[in-house]
DNA sequence: CTCCCAAACTGGAACGTTCCAGTTATTTTG
DNA sequence: CAAAATAACTGGAACGTTCCAGTTTGGGAG
């Protein structure tokens, strides 16, 4: 605030038209940009709205409009990276279409998710990017969102709700990492990490399946094994695998997070990941180039995913009439150190 | 929404009594939960607004009330894994207060950050917990915040604002994990990352050069290398480092980020980081862990901090007379592998 | 000079809530 | 049993904005 201006707590729109000899509704027309109002005049209100410190008040403005320019997202697990850079893809396209976003975490829970929900819907937000809580459901859902306000449902699929939504290619992206660990000769593959519960787990391991089958290798009921999705979880179900009397050459984990914690395992174990045992992740978290050795992933980049996300929200806001659509992303395969596949080249060649 | 009930896309108050029989001055009692109104009044009404599927509107309600709820939480960079936990700590002591939390990253943007904060405060934002950006002057934030929107700055500290901060221990966490290689015989010891005109960067060589000072080792200028505070950065500049005639024996790094960055460039140089070099970071990320060898650095508890930012910004937002305060969080050394320490115990035992 | 038209501006009624100052109904009290 | 106190409820005036329907101003055409 410019020296010489009073701290007066609530400069309105009125005070700003007495100061400057005008009638509030021409400092509505400047404010708004409608209707034409005389160039040296509107300078001459920019300035005193300047000098007195104005705030806009958009609470007051949207009582009239129903135009708020605020969409929600409402983000499971801020701490995992992947959902960290969703944020900032989501954040950068709204930004640039003058919308702000009002940003919550639920950790994982389904009361904390519509109490955010329903205080989102309270201020006035127009759409909502949901990244759904584990044991989110569908009714809940209904009963958390409206029809004043779009709903996106992001990252994890959620059946049975008529919502836009923006997932990666789990399916595909799973069954392509597997082929590349049948490729490099592995047959006693394990799946490891998430609970069967949960539906990105369900379509990840149908994708292992998928490939599993079609390469006409039988699976082991006893290499699937459930475990939350963080390193603490992947370590002791990677713990529990290794104890196996027939123990398997390859592991194909549910996230980077999982297979972090699997090879730290691993490790503990004095085995060397890529040349003793081949661990693979999903996600291509930045932490997955950081692991020694590095992770062979899929890659499904989380800040696309947002943007993408972000778009198609702005798009069902601005045209109501738009029907709800889904959008399925790329996921590919990046090759590092942790299956073994320079060490295996190596070996072929020699 | 339950089956039955016709979305109307906006229900009020006044709706609501018509269909309940009372006035909206009842339901808004009921709302509020001021004044008295009989049990089974409130029952009806509850239920009345359940079957029309009502939505509170805070917009409404706070151009009388001017106690809006909401804090913003602006930050400076939401891919680094330290905010993200910082913004968790944050969230979650709001979310307790009943206030929500509007977020925003502003990736390093200062136009971006008083856009931002501009939109903060135009929603009625009580008050603003702000990460600022590089090259943030006091000068932009003054005039970016005001009196009726309380300001709390955090993790870098702002010379010449007058608002309250909550910043970890800096220059002590530095002189901390200094000593420690001092204590491990280097005498050799290079300071990298950051670019002098960080604040934190200030501090933090401060307390690294306060170490070298007391212990009576001379620094050589030539060892102290400036980058930006990315992983990248953290790369080159080691690279630089290493080229030199007379190379040093340890390193102080700005942050894990850049510790990790200089780790991968050792390794590329064909050093072992831990026995031909030590490297030691600071913040202790979670990929500080996970990294191999495990950086040893200082643990300055995000999430904690984090708490607190939110704590002290809700008393100053409850309490308005309370004056600006001040919090310096504890820095803690945490010993992992990356500096030698328990190479060293080997050695000198054997 | 008069008329008309656009440009520039204005007053007041919304918008959905809260809260003050009542008004009625019900209970307590002396 | 009347009076007073309390509980339960109500009407209307805010709050800060937008927008509709005017009104004034200033020029140009006829």
């Amino acid at each position: 605030m410019p020296q010489g201006a009073q701290p007066r707590d609530k400069v309105t729109i009125i005070e700003i038209a007495d100061a400057a000899g005008v009638s509030k509704s021409t400092v509505s027309l400047v404010l708004t940009g409608r209707g034409s109002v005389k160039p040296e005049t509107r300078e001459r209100i920019l300035q005193v709205m300047d000098e007195l410190g104005y705030v806009y008040n958009r609470g007051a403005a949207n009582l009239r409009n129903t135009q708020s320019k605020i969409v929600g997202l409402v983000l499971n697990d801020l701490s995992n990276p992947f959902f960290a850079e969703f944020a900032i893809g989501v954040e950068t396209v709204l930004q640039m279409a003058g919308y702000v976003a009002f940003m919550a975490n639920t950790a994982e829970s389904v009361v904390r998710q519509s109490q955010v929900m329903r205080m989102m819907r309270e201020h006035g937000a127009g759409g909502i990017i949901l990244c759904p809580a584990l044991d989110t459901t569908a009714e809940e859902l209904a009963l958390a969102s409206g029809p004043e306000t779009a709903l996106l449902v992001a990252i994890r699929r959620l059946p049975g709700v008529a919502a836009s939504s923006v997932v990666p290619d789990n399916v595909a992206g799973s069954a392509r990492i597997t082929r590349h660990l049948l490729n490099l000769g592995h047959r006693r593959i394990a799946y490891l990490g998430g609970m069967s519960s949960m539906v990105v787990r369900q379509d990840r391991h149908q994708g292992f399946s998928e490939a599993m089958a079609k390469a006409g290798v039988a699976i082991d009921p006893g290499l699937n094994l459930e475990c939350m999705p963080t390193r603490d979880g992947g370590f002791s179900a990677m713990s529990s695998a290794l104890a196996l009397p027939n123990r398997p050459t390859a592991v194909v984990c549910y996230n980077d997070v999982v297979a972090i914690g699997a090879m730290l395992a691993a490790a503990r174990r004095g085995l060397v990941v890529g040349r003793d045992i081949a661990i693979v992740g999903f996600d291509d978290t930045s932490e997955a180039r950081h692991v020694s050795p590095a992770l062979t992933t899929i890659a499904v980049d989380a800040v696309g995913l947002g943007e993408r996300a972000a778009a198609m929200l702005l798009e069902r806001i601005t045209n109501r009439a738009a029907p709800a659509t889904s959008h399925v992303g790329p996921a590919e395969l990046v090759i590092r150190e942790s299956c073994g596949a320079y060490q295996h080249a190596l070996t072929a060649a020699g």
